[in-house]
DNA sequence: CGGTTTTGACCCGCGC
DNA sequence: GCGCGGGTCAAAACCG
């Protein structure tokens, strides 16, 4: 009951999914014409190692305030005078029939959560790798069940470890789609 | 065995 | 002030 993934029909072991969806590719007849573009970023656009250093000091902040005791003292929480800064977040919006988008990097889950208006569950994943606290966020549209979006949050300061098809490539086409916000 | 997933509890901001 | 929705933690299960 945990794999909703498999209520899914098994697709063909081949990363086609994203690259079937730019304009410059065929894109199937259907109602949803705009696979894999940009859905925008949210919050405000600041310096974004500020923005990072920020959200990090609030996380573990917070994260210690906890582990301390029950809700006790909420006094650690209390930054000196940091601005409340949102990090950008990028989505993706991806046609597809599996939830894990490999572009390359290493991921690991650290949470799931069902979302309001959907039956599909959200999945929270973070880059594993030292210093690198990019995190991203899967989740399924149950209106259109091939349809994925995925929130990027953060940048990666370390090279790609895996050395997936040509991800570069797509995500330079990606930035294409930014600028052209 | 070590890293990853699972899963319920917990925290927090916000709207009522 | 409280409830809800969203985001995170962490212990145990899982898997190579």
């Amino acid at each position: 009951m945990e794999n909703y993934s498999m209520l899914f029909p098994p697709q063909p072991p081949s990363y086609s999914y994203l690259t079937s969806h730019f304009p410059h590719q065929h894109i199937p007849a259907n109602n949803m014409v705009h696979d894999t573009r940009v859905l925008g970023s949210a919050g405000v656009l600041q310096g974004e190692s500020n923005v990072g250093a920020a959200a990090e000091a609030r996380d573990q902040a917070s994260k210690a305030a906890r582990m301390e005791e029950g809700g006790a003292e909420s006094e650690a929480k209390r930054r000196k005078g940091e601005k409340k800064v949102r990090k950008p977040r990028y989505a993706f919006q991806t046609r597809s029939q599996v939830d894990i988008l490999d572009d390359g990097y290493r991921w690991r889950k650290y949470g799931q959560k069902a979302v309001k208006n959907n039956k599909f569950p959200r999945s929270y994943y973070r880059c594993t790798h030292q210093g690198c606290n990019v995190k991203k966020q899967v989740q399924r549209l149950s209106k259109d069940e091939g349809i994925v979006v995925t929130t990027y949050e953060g940048m990666h300061t370390h090279p790609i470890e895996k050395a997936s098809d040509n991800f570069e490539h797509i995500l330079s086409q990606m930035q294409i789609y930014t600028t052209s916000f």
